[in-house]
DNA sequence: CTGAAAGCGCTTACAG
DNA sequence: CTGAAAGCGCTTACAG
């Protein structure tokens, strides 16, 4: 690869005036600038992104860290940040925890190593220790799901949408409600999911059976085994299930599917999340859309606004969400 | 952020000795160790990484380019390539072309400046131009998916995949079977599944009626368009269908269900790639599963071999398969 | 065992 | 309008 160098003596002028050019800063006679060019253009040469950086202390590069890489939620996010930041020539780069909570704080560290201009968050716990490192960061930072003070955030609406969906079984007539959460360290979907649903039930004069709340964890198999458990202790069976992510409510609808439960007329069910299996299960599911793509955007703008504003706005945004009625209701 | 020059001012030696420290290299008394390494304890000092690689030339960085990050397939891609290479302390700098073929070439570029150690392409068609970017880039590659002259290559057995599902529809007593292709600009799936097809088809002596052969594109909807017009217009129906993705026969299986043919009594469908999605369709899809993971974690390691003996080797690696039989069959 | 100095490839006051 | 020089934060021969 040329350096500003070898193009500068090129071009019989000086390193200064290349860079003048590259940069279209300062002035530059037309004479000497179509030399220049010629020359860049004649060689191919590119300046080098590293050396610039390293002056410039700018590297247009943004740091996205992921719980997982391998789910539908996670890649639309990324394609949403990826949309909006290749437009302003921004470039991702990736730090998968892989679950691994200690990894979060690794990255972080590692993420300003490398000097990226910003760091997008997808979080999914928040204790004390990380918050308190993201403070003393001090550089553009985006939380996207999960609220942290006086940081920058892209929330989702959990607590309205559980509402929601726990509506829509009570206006079709459920009184038996059943709950499949996850932990509730994770408080967008393990927390405020519950709390939306038992609040709209108080709301509403209906009672919980306990054996109708279990918990499980992110995946399917954990929900047809949530759903078995609620069956096998009840006394009374419910007729609604509620199952805050679609990959649960898959779990518990297979269930039902292998023991014969008619859905929904024996047991109605909903999810959160809009997956592409949700669609195309039988029964189609009922689900919530946070359309993750667009909080992918919405983190992105974010993160571009606090660059170009050194850093010094903190916004709030909770992004809208759409109820996707279907079949299994 | 404190520099290496604090560094050696705080711990009373030159910057030379503080970096020997670091890097482990050359010789330091214990006490002098001692002492620089105390410093930067408590200073919780780290090199700046970007300096460190416009002196070495190496970024610890490695590029890659695939053609969307929204699907399953480059989910589990990545998450595999990261596994592999988070392990050898390297990261990765997406960048997603949206299925746009001359941002490859651009990105090819891009990367480069920004002085990746390696580049990871998931490819899709290749033309002349791009491998001819590819060759003259002089870089750690490896081409995921299609097979390109001269670099390394992790590829699929897509010809003996197609003709071992179609070979399993044949045991299965089908004489009449069709087909959903993608364009053959895409080799991979495009040709070479299709070729796998049609040469198991006439090695069993059985022929394939013109109008049981159709094209779609990636998505769901193509396949059910497709399955839509095979039976339209075909004079007798097939008995099966082989749908070269997951997608275009997910597609079709609905169109059969919403026009009340049983599967696989009335038609049996396969599909390739084993996404979730197939495995909680009704009914299950047989499918084939290309183990994505494991090839991003071939490609990794591929990579960063390449990186390690100077970009001198070139290497093939065709993987395994597992033929997943499930009911749609 | 340790340090002074050069250099990686840029940008940016400063001077003219 | 143009250039010489310093500097970004490191590493690495070279010398002692």
């Amino acid at each position: 690869m040329a350096t500003i160098k070898e193009i500068a003596s090129m071009a019989n002028v000086s390193r200064t005036t290349v860079s003048r050019v590259l940069n279209n800063s300062g002035y530059v006679s037309e004479e000497v600038r179509k030399r220049i060019i010629k020359v860049i253009e004649e060689t191919g040469y590119v300046p080098s992104q590293q050396a610039k950086s390293l002056r410039t202390k700018k590297t247009k590069v943004i740091g996205v860290i992921l719980p997982t890489i391998k789910t539908e939620t996670s890649g639309r996010l990324v394609a949403g940040m990826d949309d909006e930041l290749s437009e302003a020539g921004y470039q991702i780069l990736l730090a998968n925890t892989n679950h691994e909570k200690q990894k979060e704080i690794e990255f972080l560290q590692l993420l300003k190593v490398r000097q990226v201009d910003g760091i997008i968050l997808a979080a999914t716990n928040v204790n004390d220790l990380l918050v308190e490192k993201i403070k003393q960061l001090d550089i553009p930072f985006v939380a996207i799901g999960q609220e942290i003070s006086d940081v920058s955030n892209i929330l989702y609406d959990d607590y309205q949408a559980a509402k929601d969906i726990t509506s829509l079984f009570i206006n079709k007539g459920h009184q038996q409600i059943g709950f499949i959460g996850v932990d509730e360290s994770d408080l967008a979907v393990g927390m405020w999911r519950k709390k939306g649903f038992f609040d709209q039930m108080e709301e509403k004069g209906l009672s919980v059976e306990e054996a109708w709340v279990e918990q499980g964890v992110f995946n399917i198999q954990s929900g047809y085994e949530a759903m078995s458990r609620i069956i096998q202790n009840s006394n009374q069976t419910p007729t609604a299930v509620f199952a805050v992510t679609d990959r649960l409510a898959i779990g518990a609808i297979r269930w039902l599917n292998e023991h014969s439960y008619a859905i929904p007329s024996d047991m109605a069910i909903a999810g959160v999340g809009a997956s592409e299996l949700s669609n195309y299960i039988t029964p189609p599911l009922t689900t919530v859309d946070y359309e993750n793509e667009k909080a992918g955007k919405e983190a992105a703008k974010l993160i571009l606004r606090q660059i170009e504003k050194n850093n010094k706005v903190i916004e709030k945004i909770t992004l809208n969400y759409r109820l996707l009625e279907r079949d299994s209701v």
